[in-house]
DNA sequence: GGATTTAAGTTTCATTCGAAATTCAATACG
DNA sequence: CGTATTGAATTTCGAATGAAACTTAAATCC
């Protein structure tokens, strides 16, 4: 994935629907070499091709959501992947970072075992048979493509892991992280009971919301990484709780206003 | 799917590839015709498009085996869910009949609940938020989209159901039913130890195969559903055993000999 | 230092494509 | 009974497409 690639993945993202002869025309390249760009990102799923144009995958799923500030979530992910030694069991949540960062484990092909209640983390894992994957059982949710209920639970107390890696949808200095669904809310709590470590992934703008389910107190996780987005009243009162932050600097930080609301599915 | 459209898939089967041209002079309609009727296939999974032409899907999982002998494993399919009453909780394993099985019940919206192993029919089943899918956990099995090993077994366990609807990989008159894989056996037996009826949906020519793997003894089974190439002393040996046979009657039997080997993945 | 390979991008062209307007037949409606 | 209405298929046409041959630049090798 270059340089270029990934702004035409921003730009379809700001502009919704752009034409092959648009983006050779802002990229000053041929109308080729943007078609072998756009079939590529499609392959990806990170956006969807018509006739002579790129359309944005608005998707309510993860797959959609990949799409949005694509680099920054990359950059997130990498930045976790790191925390991870070869040959190491993880366990991963749903959400797009979380789906990112199994990717990049996985295609470091170090030998790695994922444990995920995510259905579209373990398909998207298929293309790396080095990677084993074990599916935590429950409830299908449709949309967000996660098993939730007793049995997700059940099947954790199977395992102990060092580090378990999620994602958050908000988060109040007063009542820490939240969620937006119950039932996921309470499945990635069951997994985090059987992990040393519970790692948040997010993008910076989650923490200006907040969800309807309280998630973790700020006590209860070991790190977080985010962008340089984040508060910087909020990175402090991290850090006085002994979590540890990893910033990374995205190169174009998104300017939120005009662009679809972005949440965690 | 229309009667042309089983044609054109059929025939895409056995040439591996054909043009929109020469599907149009085949089927006697027009070029537009035909590439509304691949864009259909397509987007179904059962075939892949190339500019100008149909090529078969060659992969060597579910979504590539649905695709041979369609119209007949959808013969089986529909007769299988007829068995099943409206707002019942069934068991499926994975393998391609199955599959369909699932998306026929799924389709006629009778408020099921689907308890299975395979990540494919979780998936496939996705756009009818209406039937609920319970899938339990495992080790993943990349090829076959399937969950295996212990963690299946105890989930099975939380849950007793009428009907388990399975595929086969061959059979012998002395040994039963056998599988392919030791792992996806022992995983549909641990299922079939928490089912009332074991209902087995295959093709036909499995009975002429064997597999490797003991899977089942003729007289665990309550159902077989297959079409009419069964040979005679088969279906007389499993009635005698007190099996439930039903036998659809297929428009074109495929005729084995140039195509591709098929095994339920 | 020069030759060779590799990768990324471009140009060109015959072919295929999607969209829209049109035909035709079957079904529903008052 | 006549008239909408719907759905499937067709015709037409300018635009988009993939394939192949070509260009350029960087990396690799002897």
């Amino acid at each position: 994935m270059n340089e270029r690639r990934m702004k035409i993945l921003e730009l379809v993202n700001t502009e919704q629907r752009l034409t092959v002869v648009q983006l050779a025309a802002a990229m000053n390249v041929s109308q080729v070499t943007i078609r072998k760009d756009l079939d590529y990102l499609e392959s990806r799923g990170l956006l969807r091709r018509e006739h002579g144009a790129a359309v944005l995958d608005n998707s309510d799923d993860i797959q959609g959501r990949m799409a949005i500030n694509y680099a920054g979530k990359l950059e997130i992910a990498r930045a976790a992947a790191a925390l991870v030694t070869g040959g190491e069991t993880v366990m991963i949540e749903s959400g797009s970072c979380c789906a990112l960062l199994a990717e990049e484990l996985a295609a470091a092909q170090r030998g790695i075992t994922v444990l995920t209640n995510s259905v579209f983390i373990a398909e998207h894992l298929r293309r790396f048979p080095e990677t084993r994957v074990i599916l935590l059982g429950g409830e299908y949710q449709n949309q967000s493509q996660v098993l939730v209920g007793p049995l997700v639970r059940q099947n954790a107390e199977a395992f102990f892991v060092d580090k378990l890696f999620l994602g958050t949808d908000g988060f109040a200095p007063a009542t820490g992280f939240s969620g937006k669904d119950l039932l996921r809310t309470e499945a990635v709590q069951a997994m985090a009971r059987r992990a040393e470590k519970t790692i948040i992934l997010t993008e910076s703008h989650k923490f200006k919301r907040q969800g309807v389910v309280a998630q973790f107190a700020v006590t209860d996780v070991h790190t977080v990484v985010t962008d340089s987005g984040i508060p910087p009243n909020t990175s402090a009162q991290l850090r006085q709780n002994g979590v540890n932050l990893h910033i990374v600097e995205t190169a174009i930080e998104p300017h939120g206003a005009a662009r679809k609301e972005e949440e965690t599915p």
